[in-house]
RNA sequence: GGAGGGGUUCCCGAGUGGCUAAAGGGAACAGACUGUAAAUCUGUCGGCGACGCCUUCGAAGGUUCGAAUCCUUCCCCCUCCA
C-alpha cells in the first residue's frame, strides 16, 4: 500500500486494451489508499479447462500486478455456469460436471495459478455458492434488467441475428449471470479478455441497479496461439501449457514465427517497453539476430515457470538437439518384449509409439525420416534384430531408445 | 404444427449407379532450404508385411452383377412460416 496512485495506474495500465473507466479506477484507488481497504479484483474462469496456458497468464499476470499493489484477488471458478454449458460456439451438450469434478478442477487450478499468484492473498470462490440460491422468480427479475435490443448490441449476437443464425434464450442469460457474480462479490474491478467485454460490462449495469458502486472493467488482449492466427487454446493444440516441461516451453517459444515473437514480447514479457523498443530496432537494423531475440524471450518465459538455471538447461538442450543434431539427454525409453529373433521396423516404430500404424511407419521410412542407431533407413522391409538396445529417431524431434527384453 | 435445406474421409467442400479410398482447398506430417522462423519447392495424408486385400460417405435395412449416389425406416442439424 505504499505505492502512489500514479505508480499503481502505470502498472495496472500496462498491456491492457480498455479500462472502463479510468476515472472510476483512480477514484477507487484513492479511496482504497485513504481507507486502507484493498480493492476487490474479480476474474472468472471456466471450471472445465483446468489446463492453463500462456494465454491465461496474460490475465493472471495482471491479477498478480494488483496483488503486488496490495489488493484482494477473487479467483472465481464458474462452476454454476459450467453446468449449463458455454453459449459461444456450437456446444455439444456438455456432460454436467459433478461436484467432485469441480473440486478436482479447482485443485488443479490452484496448483497452476500459484505458480504466479501468492496463495495467501488469493481467494478462490465458486459462483454456484450464490447462484444456486436464486429462485426462478429471482432469475426472471434479473432477466428483466435487460432488453433484447441492448443484448443485440453485443457484436457476436448482432452478427448472428443479422445473418439469421440461431440464438438460444439461455445465451442471453449468460452475461446476466456473470454480471450478477459481480454483484454477489461486490467487485471493484473485473478483468477479462477482450472477448468478454460485453459480459464484464454487464456487471457494471447490474451493480448500479443493486445500488453498488459499479466495478471498473479492464480488458486484456487475447494471446494468439503458436500458429499465430487463432487464439491460444487447448482444443486447437496451439498452446504452451504452464505445466509443460521447461524444454517444451523453451522449444515451443523458439518455434513461433518472428512476427508472433513481438506479440509475445508485448503480452508476456516483463521487459520494460523502452528496452523492448530498442530490441526491436536492433533486430530491424541487423545488430541483433532475430533468433537471439527469440532465445531471450524463451529464457524469460521458461524461467518464470521454473527458474533461471532450468531455463538455461533448456536452452542447452535445445541447442544440442536441434543445432548440433546431437541426441537429447533425456530420451524416452521403451522396454520391448518381442518373441522373435528380428522385428519388422515399421512394426517396431508402432510398438514404440512413434508412428500411428505400420502404414505410417513405411511412409516415414520411404520419406527418409527414420534413423536407427544414427543410420538412415530407406528400406521399408527392413528387419531389426530384436536384442540389446537400439536408438530410433523419426523426423526431427522424435527419439526413442528401445530396449529388448528376451 | 406446416414448408424447405442439409449430414461425405481431421476441417471446409466436390461428387446423383460402375473409371471413387472418393476432386479441390486447408490443417497435419516428412524431405530440401534455414534460425525446429517465415516464404518456397517436393512428397505423404483410412487400415493392413501391401502392385493386392479389407473397412469407410449420419444409422439400419432393401433394389442391383455393381450404391456415397436409387428405395424404405430411423436419428441428428439448420432456416423460414405459425
Amino acid at each position: 500500500m505504499n505505492y502512489t496512485i500514479q505508480e499503481q495506474i502505470a502498472l495496472i495500465e500496462r498491456g491492457t486494451v480498455d479500462i472502463i473507466n479510468r476515472d472510476d479506477l483512480v477514484a477507487k484507488l484513492e479511496k482504497s489508499k485513504k481507507t486502507g481497504i484493498p480493492l476487490r479484483i474479480k476474474a472468472g474462469f471456466d471450471p472445465t479447462a483446468p489446463d492453463l496456458h500462456l494465454g491465461h497468464t496474460v490475465l493472471i499476470q495482471k491479477l498478480k500486478h494488483f496483488q503486488d499493489l496490495g489488493h484482494d484477488i477473487l479467483f472465481l471458478i464458474g462452476d454454476f455456469t459450467g453446468m449449463i454449458g458455454d453459449p459461444t460456439g456450437k456446444s455439444k451438450t456438455r456432460p454436467p460436471l459433478t461436484k467432485e469434478d469441480v473440486a478436482r478442477n479447482a485443485e488443479t487450478y490452484k496448483e497452476q495459478i500459484f505458480k504466479i499468484l501468492d496463495p495467501d492473498k488469493t481467494k478462490i470462490v465458486f459462483n454456484s455458492e450464490w447462484l444456486n440460491k436464486l429462485t426462478s422468480l429471482d432469475m426472471i427479475r434479473l432477466a428483466s434488467q435487460l432488453t433484447v435490443a441492448r443484448m443485440l448490441e453485443r457484436d457476436d449476437f448482432r452478427k448472428r441475428f443479422e445473418s439469421q443464425q440461431a440464438i438460444s434464450i439461455h445465451e442471453f442469460l449468460y452475461p446476466l449471470i456473470q454480471g450478477y457474480d459481480s454483484v454477489a462479490l461486490e467487485a471493484d474491478v473485473e478483468l477479462g479478455g477482450t472477448d468478454q467485454r460485453f459480459n464484464v460490462l454487464m456487471g457494471r449495469d447490474l451493480q448500479r441497479t443493486w445500488g453498488q458502486d459499479p466495478q471498473v472493467v479492464i480488458t486484456l488482449p487475447l494471446l494468439e496461439g503458436l500458429d499465430g492466427v487463432n487464439k491460444m487454446s487447448k482444443s486447437l493444440g496451439n498452446y504452451i501449457g504452464i505445466t509443460d516441461t521447461a524444454n517444451d516451453i523453451y522449444g515451443k517459444i523458439l518455434s513461433i514465427s518472428d512476427e508472433l515473437m513481438w506479440r509475445y514480447y508485448e503480452l508476456l514479457s516483463d521487459l520494460p517497453s523502452d528496452a523492448l523498443g530498442k530490441l526491436k530496432a536492433d533486430v530491424e537494423n541487423g545488430t541483433v539476430h532475430p533468433k537471439a531475440a527469440k532465445m531471450q524471450l524463451a529464457r524469460e518465459i521458461t524461467a518464470r515457470f521454473y527458474d533461471q538455471e532450468t531455463a538455461l538447461l533448456a536452452e542447452t538442450h535445445f541447442e544440442t538437439v536441434f543445432k548440433k543434431h546431437d541426441l537429447p539427454e533425456d530420451i524416452a525409453e521403451y522396454q520391448c518384449l518381442w518373441p522373435d529373433e528380428t522385428i519388422w521396423l515399421p512394426k517396431l516404430l508402432v510398438e514404440a509409439g512413434m508412428v500411428s500404424g505400420t502404414g505410417d511407419g513405411r511412409r516415414m521410412i520411404a520419406q527418409n525420416a527414420v534413423t536407427l542407431d544414427g543410420e538412415k533407413i530407406t528400406d521399408p522391409d527392413c528387419n531389426v534384430p530384436a536384442q540389446g538396445e537400439v536408438l530410433l529417431k523419426v523426423g526431427k524431434r522424435k527419439f526413442c531408445r528401445v530396449i529388448f527384453n528376451s
